[in-house]
DNA sequence: AAGGAGACCAACCGCGTCTCT
DNA sequence: TAGAGACGCGGTTGGTCTCCT
């Protein structure tokens, strides 16, 4: 049984199709007074010809008070790629990290900007700064252990064997990558590319397949647990 | 000005998990 | 403990808008 109804159509007694304001204006009347959830009952309650999870979907991605309108901001760009790397595409897990943004939002937005390959701008400078920023990171790193063995061979110390070192370098980086996104804050991504292909060394080029890989995780196919860990491991 | 392509977003669907009886 | 219903999540679709040629 289908036919018209108003804007959308009447299937098996419900309706489907966009939401009219007089169905908003029910449905939120019914949320402030009957609080969230039991949205089987809703249709029961208030009249509304629509599906409970229909009313759960409109009210969780649309009509919520709480919600945040208007474009992702750079830094809420930022934290998505951040936490996508970490939970791949779990993205109520992500929204939760974002106020007043919804799982939907977050999905669609990561569908049309990064799916694909297709990086924006904005985040060509942010991959462009994070690769430079790391480079200086790991060579004040090396330096530093470089000068600390120095002492240390003067002293007639123990040198710190080589896993030792790797430890702490990887250590120093996830504390760097897990802070990107507070990095980023309040920036428009203006920081100088050193993106061009002409000037890649291949160390650069390393560094670039992880963020593909990162572009790209959902066509890898990853089944990742709860203890997934982040793309750089 | 018109048409095509791509971006954006609301909404639906299917399935897995949770909760209650 | 098992089954049924409710709920939540991720994937997908389709309509509208915007920009470019």
């Amino acid at each position: 049984m289908e036919g018209q109804y108003g804007w959308g159509t009447l299937e098996d007694g419900w309706r489907k199709g966009p939401w009219t304001p007089q169905e908003d204006k029910l449905l939120t009347e019914h949320v402030k007074l009957h609080g969230e959830g039991r949205w089987n009952c809703v249709s029961r309650l208030t009249g509304l010809k629509r599906s409970g999870k229909s009313c759960r979907l409109r009210w969780v991605n649309y009509l919520r008070p709480d919600l945040k309108r208007g474009k992702i901001t750079p830094h809420e760009e930022t934290i998505i790629l951040e936490l996508h790397a970490k939970w791949g595409n779990r993205w109520s897990t992500i929204a939760r990290s974002l106020p007043g943004r919804t799982d939907n939002e977050v999905k669609n937005y990561w569908r049309t900007h990064f799916k694909k390959g297709k990086p924006t701008k904005n985040i060509e400078r942010a991959r462009a700064r994070f690769f430079k920023q790391q480079q200086e990171q790991k060579q004040k790193q090396q330096q530093q252990l470089l000068l600390q063995q120095q002492q240390q061979q003067q002293c007639q110390l123990e040198v710190p064997q080589f896993e030792e070192i790797v430890i702490a370098q990887e250590m120093q980086e996830m504390t760097y990558i897990y802070n990107m996104p507070y990095m980023f804050q309040g920036e428009e991504f203006t920081g100088n590319s050193t993106a061009s292909s002409d000037e890649k060394s291949s160390d650069d080029e390393a560094y670039y397949a992880t963020w593909e890989n990162l572009w790209n995780l959902d066509d890898l196919g990853l089944d990742m647990g709860d203890e997934a860990l982040p793309f750089y491991y």
